[in-house]
DNA sequence: CGTTGAATTGATTTAAGTCAATCGACGTGG
DNA sequence: CCACGTCGATTGACTTAAATCAATTCAACG
């Protein structure tokens, strides 16, 4: 519920781990650490919604986020998925201060609130703040672009497969057996499927070498998800 | 057919009123400006390819271009169009320097080229070219995310009223009467439809006072629209 | 005037959403 | 310790949106 917190000792190493931090020089961390509030939110807590006024951007420290529109029917779609280590809300810092998605809380998190206006004044004076801003950016116009295509060329099973790939692949190079890092309604989210189309995905997935069990995975095969 | 040309007076305008160019002061426009190569050409010839090295971005000049991915059973999914005035390729400049997506001309078109190499060093030297290029990616961004919710949330009879009510706005303030900037064909890409799916929805949308002369689209009820 | 590519229309197939019922895990309280 | 209730996941039956395939029609342009 919005605690207001101190900043301790494993908040900071994830933070410097972010991309907005890690290629900074050590006292302009500093400088913007000293600018950072950490707060934590229990699950389905409402970070921002959009057309409101945006003064801050997050990273998250612990936890998921889940951003989102809202149709006018009452319909959501996910736009992304946010965990440990990766930023949100930067964007709306360049789109006349106005939040154009929701966020929400996907679990309970903790994240630390970096101020808009504070941000932009370092910025003016520090081209590798906003390098690191073009950095995040770019990946994250990545993201939302492979989104597009995945969502286009790529039936359900298809989006499956390549997303447990990646996540193998993310968790040490390729590993046979790992752990989904979020609930299945999220990740039904995250790749435009209702949770029905995922669980029907992963039961078409058993023949091709894939088990489930709760949120644990293992990959017989990792050819065989290849060319679904 | 990448003729190189000298820049000419109307380019110059139109480059001028970029996202890039438009917020920078004289000088730096004009340091920016000796940098540039302009080309032209035909209809589909390819402007860069997914997993190439990329050594520039590009402004249009005008017609149009198409940015996509190819599936690997060859189908291609439009992730965005871009028209006169409009920056494109300029993410593969913060993602190690490689294209991750296709770009194509959709009809004649006139280029300028951003030299990257260039474009960075000009960048480490002045902060407000890092603003313009945080402007573009924020756009950019936006537009892609946008596309997702759009996708996900909307039919195609919605997804096209939407546009047809954006073109309208776009063009004086709520024109009833309009033309289509480009080929059906491809407004049916740029809004994940087959081009039957983009012709049928057109002819529901009659219903609904929207009548369809070759490009020309006039809007009697924009309200209907709205609501469809 | 004829040729080429785009757009439309119709028939059919397919993927995925929706609705409803059931199952399972987990945590609470009796 | 067990019964219950809640919430997420699964499964099945059905509906719907849109892709695909095929056949014309239409429009632009040489």
């Amino acid at each position: 519920m919005n605690k207001i917190l101190k900043i301790n000792h494993r908040d900071r190493e994830v933070l410097q781990s972010t991309a907005l931090m890690s290629g900074l020089n050590p006292a302009l961390q500093k400088r913007i650490m000293d600018t950072i509030a950490v707060s934590s939110h229990e699950s389905r807590d409402m970070l921002f919604r959009e057309g409101t006024e945006a003064d801050c951007f997050y990273a998250v420290l612990s936890g998921y986020v889940r951003l989102f529109r809202l149709s006018k029917e009452g319909r959501e779609a996910d736009i992304g998925i946010f965990g440990p280590g990766e930023i949100f809300g930067e964007c709306a810092m360049f789109l006349g201060s106005t939040y154009t998605f929701n966020a929400q809380a996907a679990e309970s998190v903790m994240l630390a609130r970096f101020d808009m206006s504070k941000m932009r004044l370092i910025m003016r004076e520090e081209p590798e703040l906003a390098m690191s801003m073009l950095n995040i950016m770019a990946r994250h116009l990545n993201d939302a672009r492979e989104n597009v295509a995945n969502d286009r060329l790529h039936t359900a099973p298809q989006r499956v497969a390549n997303y447990l790939l990646e996540l193998s692949r993310a968790n040490g190079n390729g590993a046979s057996t790992f752990r989904l890092p979020f609930q299945k309604s999220l990740l039904a989210g995250k790749l435009g499927l209702a949770p029905e189309a995922l669980s029907r995905a992963f039961s078409l997935l058993r023949n091709s070498g894939v088990s489930i069990r709760g949120r644990m995975v293992q990959i017989s095969d990792a050819e065989a998800l290849r060319k679904i």
